[in-house]
DNA sequence: GACTTATTTCGATAATTTCGGAATTATCGA
DNA sequence: TCGATAATTCCGAAATTATCGAAATAAGTC
């Protein structure tokens, strides 16, 4: 992950409704949720939601997929542990244990509701 | 960490001369870099990067040692540690491998120059 | 004390981000 | 096709954040 993809991560990550948006997701697991059940979740206007999901979209820090009239988001884990990854990266000189952070992956990829 | 401090973290994260100023102290290790090295290397005007540290240390993301005239500014790891178990709390509903984050540690704590 | 270097605070201007109502697009069922 | 539901785009006022010169503070040296 270059700097830009991270900044924006982070950038997206930095906001309430977005973490919290983001957070349930992760929780949700692969299944990921509808905008619906995270709007009535969050309690936010949907023009609100929409903003702030296009944010994390941007950020590649979640994924869309439309279900007929529902778009179902799930977190973006490869994208989650890059960050992370990014921000400890060379940590500490190499001369501690700073293994390349692997952290939470999806149970099987692909792997649907 | 509750919301409130990862939100901040990531805040503070989330701008290109603080995001540059931390991974440079991550990868600096526990021996940490002074304002003056760190002005240096990112090349800013000293109110400028004076203004970005306030914010890195408001947000615990990094601590500050006054030796004679230098300020010697380290990463804190716990807190960067705690900010990536945030991030991954509860992740995939506990049904994948999401043991909680362990990442990188100052070799010994409190380690001087 | 006078001078030098390191860093911070102040404060004003500029740039970015946030919020959400109203209008719009998409999909489905009848 | 019509009506209902789900979600998005548009856009501009309000709030927040960024930038940095100039003045101030802190510490060391002579």
């Amino acid at each position: 992950m270059e700097t830009k993809a991270a900044l924006e991560a982070l950038s997206a990550l930095s906001h309430d409704s977005r973490l919290a948006a983001f957070r349930q997701l992760v929780q949700a697991g692969p299944g990921g949720m509808s905008v619906g059940e995270l709007r009535e979740l969050l309690d936010l206007p949907p023009a609100t939601l929409t903003a702030h999901l296009n944010i994390l979209r941007a950020a590649a820090l979640v994924h869309d997929e439309r279900e007929g009239r529902v778009i179902r988001v799930r977190a973006n884990y490869l994208q989650m542990n890059a960050l992370l990854a990014y921000l400890t990266e060379n940590c500490c000189e190499g001369k501690v244990s700073c293994d390349p952070v692997s952290v939470c992956k999806p149970s099987h990829s692909g792997a649907s509701r």
